[in-house]
DNA sequence: TTGCAAAACGCAACAATGTTGCATTAAAAA
DNA sequence: TTTTTAATGCAACATTGTTGCGTTTTGCAA
């Protein structure tokens, strides 16, 4: 990979991704952006769009991808993923939780990457009353 | 459903997840009873085992559903999650980490149903000298 | 031990999601 | 404008998971 292109198809997902309040799978950027580009160009839309560090995955508790914008990392110098996700099992949407961080501690014989935390619960929008 | 029924599939899957140091997916477990029953059949032993909590459900960091015994909820009162996954980047393999549990602090907006915490790195046995 | 109800199974068919190869198109640099 | 090649469309395939239905097997009771 050398210089990435601005594509019409790339334009519209991460439009989509950046305007919503919650991380979408493939399934639903692609019926979101439908008309404009194949299905298999979203998948590879999306593999750029995390290689470039313009956004990042979530797995939710069902193991299904999805995808967000990436907030605290726009500067390439540091790219952590070391906040937490709330999944709702009201509404089913899957949110960033840029400003709690996690701290763990492990024994020495395990070499620490990467975290990934998420709480499944009822959003405050889900909230019954 | 009423009495849970002890079959062939049942124990061979159930055995081959009690003797294994780490987490085994669907596809793995029924390569590894190949023969004893058809592959749906591992499915909906699956789901049976989940549901009478012999198992439990770990999503690993690509999207992939793993199974692992439920150690600590053998007595079925409480039957509570709160513990730590380790995902290594080297082989593969994920495994609980029973004795480390997490503890948040959310909002009160928030009501928190189950964590699930999984750490991606290289683990004991695949740490270079 | 035998008979019975239904839990569990096998198999085929289908659905959803993700991947690959290759000819064609279009973005951006020259 | 021309040229290079990144990116796309499309077809074909792979993997993972689901559903319906007729048949088998388990556990219980007679
Ligand atoms: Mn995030
Ligand atoms: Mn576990
Ligand atoms: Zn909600
Ligand atoms: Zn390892």
């Amino acid at each position: 990979m050398t210089n990435p292109r601005n594509t019409k198809a790339k334009q519209a997902v991460l439009n989509e991704i950046a305007n919503s309040s919650f991380a979408l799978s493939q399934p639903e950027l692609f019926e979101r952006v439908k008309g404009t580009c194949d299905r298999v160009t979203v998948y590879r839309v999306l593999d750029r769009l995390v290689t470039e560090n313009k956004i990042h995955k979530i797995v939710n508790i069902d193991g299904t991808i999805n995808y967000a914008l990436c907030a605290s990392c726009d500067d390439s110098h540091s790219h952590a993923h070391d906040h937490l996700h709330f999944s709702c099992v009201t509404c089913k949407k899957i949110e960033c939780l840029e400003e709690h961080l996690i701290q763990v501690k492990l024994p020495e014989t395990y070499q620490i990457k990467e975290l990934f935390l998420t709480i499944s619960g009822i959003c405050p929008s889900c909230q019954p009353l």
